[in-house]
DNA sequence: GGCAAGCTGTCTGCTGGCTGACAGACAGCC
DNA sequence: GGCTGTCTGTCAGCCAGCAGACAGCTTGCC
């Protein structure tokens, strides 16, 4: 989520080699809300979505920032300093760093993916720096729903809709802004005739030329 | 820079393996403000910083912001976003990074530190995207100060000097911000007595309990 | 029905930090 | 000497966006 999605692993390796990556990993459930890891987490662990959704999110006092909304085929892990958690029931495939790293060692086919996978994530880190650093609210809220207009837009009565399933305060979160920011800067596109709101996380974008525009 | 290193990999690896993965690189000399790579570059490249100096950095319209300066034995990549760029006449070790996995497939040995490597920049990119979202630049500017301290900081006179060879400009680059809010707030803790300036780039810290406790 | 919880919209005041402009200090060079 | 380029310090003006407060709307529950 917000850009392309961090590559899903698992349809990048054949049967067999899927099997003998995931030895070792054990099923979980999740309940909402329940964290997975945090910074300074005891246990260094790879996971893999099969359903449900995950957050991961960078926080600090009282504020949070999203990286990512992880959801199935998602793969994460959780060292690094994020916190990351199920914000509704999950299922994921959890695996030991160490001994995955192991069995990599035996298993060099698999090298090229997992590479591929972390150079998206770290993808990611680069898009983000780029728009705390270069844009403004305006500008990351252009170019996020630019960004799910592509993946996830359908055609809809002329326009393009967009179901997000975020609430104000969950973009707010991905974007490094305020509730109030993204609630006006919406509403402002909506007067402009960019987009309208079809419920609670639910966008028609109608010029989706002028949205762009706005991402730069 | 700017906190741990892009870890070394070349130490971490046998000469054997060193030799191994290194077949194939060729070694390149820099002039000064030689642009190694940038966004949409046609080739993909892995390289190894031998001598000089590299800035890996963002740049968006007239604005840029460093990511990370590389000297002997960093390591980094020209794919990516990033505009990789020589700042002082340096020499590099470059390799193509499509040749670089197929020998990966065959040297498996090399696989932990390769992803160790990525791991490590994956890090530092999280707490650039912490720094940003998080603190002001004041708090930016203590952390970077505490975090070179650290790694370059040498007893002198009763204080600790810090040598970055860095002008005003760099840091404002390093911290997403411009260099009159650097020279103020740096002026600011020198009077305050946390610091002083021993010449362009050269800082003496007298008070780095303080320091850190602006950096949170 | 009434009540609470969650989501949204909007307004107001305040401020961190950007921008542009200018000046002083220093080094190297002709 | 004067000239140029590089680096630094400082000031005034301005504004994007944060923070707090409040109101309206829905949904679900007792």
């Amino acid at each position: 989520m917000h850009g392309p999605d961090a590559s899903n692993l698992l349809e990048r390796l054949d049967a067999l080699t899927q099997a003998a990556l995931l030895q070792g990993f054990h099923q979980r459930q999740l309940v909402e809300g329940e964290l997975l890891g945090s910074p300074n987490g005891e246990r260094d662990s790879v996971f893999i979505v099969r359903s449900g959704r995950i957050r991961v999110f960078l926080a600090f006092e009282d504020k949070e920032y999203t990286l990512t909304f992880l959801e199935a085929g998602g793969i994460y892990s959780t060292h690094s300093q994020a916190y990351v958690q199920a914000v509704r029931p999950s299922e994921v495939l959890m695996g030991d760093t160490v001994q995955t790293m192991a069995t990599l060692r035996s298993l060099p086919s698999a090298v090229p993916a997992i590479i591929r996978v972390l150079g998206a994530t770290l993808d990611n880190c680069m898009r983000i720096i780029e728009d705390l650093a270069f844009r403004d609210v305006e500008g990351r809220l252009a170019r996020f729903l630019d960004g799910m207009l592509a993946r996830k837009g359908r055609p809809h009565q002329g326009s393009l809709r967009l179901e997000l399933d975020l609430n104000t305060e969950d973009i707010a979160q991905l974007l490094g802004t305020t509730r109030q920011t993204v609630s006006s800067l919406l509403n402002r596109m909506a007067r402009e005739g960019i987009l309208s709101r079809a419920g609670n996380g639910v966008f028609d974008i109608h010029d989706a030329e002028r949205l762009r525009a706005r991402s730069q």
